[in-house]
DNA sequence: CACTAAACCTGGGAGC
DNA sequence: TGCTCCCAGGTTTAGT
């Protein structure tokens, strides 16, 4: 699915064809993709509504309306987001289509597990999802001793920690293997074991790999596509996702591909400690 | 609290 | 070619 850097490139080649745009039609081909509150309808709370704004939390799209209510989506493996100057047919995997003012956005998701939850005006803050969620790893608030301290004491695997929505957002199976091969670390490492060279070495590595997925427009391993409809290109960085088997790029030796917190992992035996 | 498995779905690829 | 099994970018919930 869509990752921090695949959501926000989503974000942002969204935001010039539809900020300004207000929706005039809602078609909801499969219920379960559309969350509101009961008595409500996507027409309803929808029509004639302004995109005010586009947002992003970890891996959550954020579409604001001129009301105050937002739009939160969430494309977990396979769901896109794509915006179509003219009018289209969608296909078997098209669950939403919103008529905009000039042009349509098409929700698809062949597995069906993403979501678009309409929020009203002012529950955006009472949105569990949302709240627990941990600092933006590019921001700010992902200070290196905020990290640190997050890992300091901590038994679980560090690869599972990097999953963690709550200790970072943002992270998700590519980017996380990705980080620990840059930083040198191996995925099931206890997370406490880390010295605080590492957990720079980690930080680093962390903010630089999703900064490059960004740049790259996000990793198209698959289905992947932004809202234009384009693929991204850091498929073409990767060093160890989905390169179980094969030889390091690194120093040649084959890459371990193991389980680590229930996620596949893969790691170089001879690069990461 | 921590970890695992199951659940939610569909389809691609490997192996036979 | 066709069948079966396993696997997949995520998250929540139930169970141990």
């Amino acid at each position: 699915m869509p990752e921090l850097p695949e959501v926000e490139t989503i974000r942002r080649t969204l935001a010039p064809h539809v900020l300004g745009q207000t929706i005039k039609k809602v078609r909801v081909n499969w219920p379960g993709a559309f969350v509101l509150p009961p008595k409500l309808t996507p027409a309803r709370a929808l029509r004639e509504r302004e995109i005010v704004a586009l947002g992003r939390r970890g891996k959550y799209l954020l579409l604001e309306l001129d009301d105050g209510a937002t739009v939160v989506v969430h494309f977990r493996m396979t769901g896109a987001l794509v915006y179509y100057p003219r009018a289209r047919a969608g296909d078997a995997h098209t669950h939403v289509v919103v008529n905009l003012t000039n042009g349509q956005l098409h929700y698809t998701d062949q597995r069906k597990f993403g979501r678009l939850q309409y929020v009203p005006a002012g529950e955006l803050a009472t949105l569990a999802c949302l709240t627990k969620l941990g600092p933006e790893p590019t921001g700010e608030d992902f200070c290196l001793e905020y990290f640190a301290r997050k890992l300091d004491g901590k038994k679980t695997a560090i690869k599972a920690a990097l999953l963690d929505q709550t200790i970072v957002c943002g992270l998700g199976n590519i980017y996380a293997d990705e980080a620990l091969f840059r930083a040198g670390i191996l995925p099931f490492r206890p997370a406490g074991t880390l010295r605080l060279s590492e957990v720079f070495l980690l930080y680093d590595a962390v903010r630089l790999t999703l900064t490059q997925g960004i740049a790259a427009g996000g990793t198209t391993f698959r289905d992947y596509r932004d809202g234009d409809g384009h693929s991204g290109s850091f498929q073409n960085q990767l060093r160890v996702y989905g390169r179980g088997a094969q030889p390091c790029l690194t120093c040649g030796l084959p890459l371990h591909k193991v389980r680590v917190g229930g996620r596949a992992s893969v790691y170089c035996p001879g690069c990461q400690h």
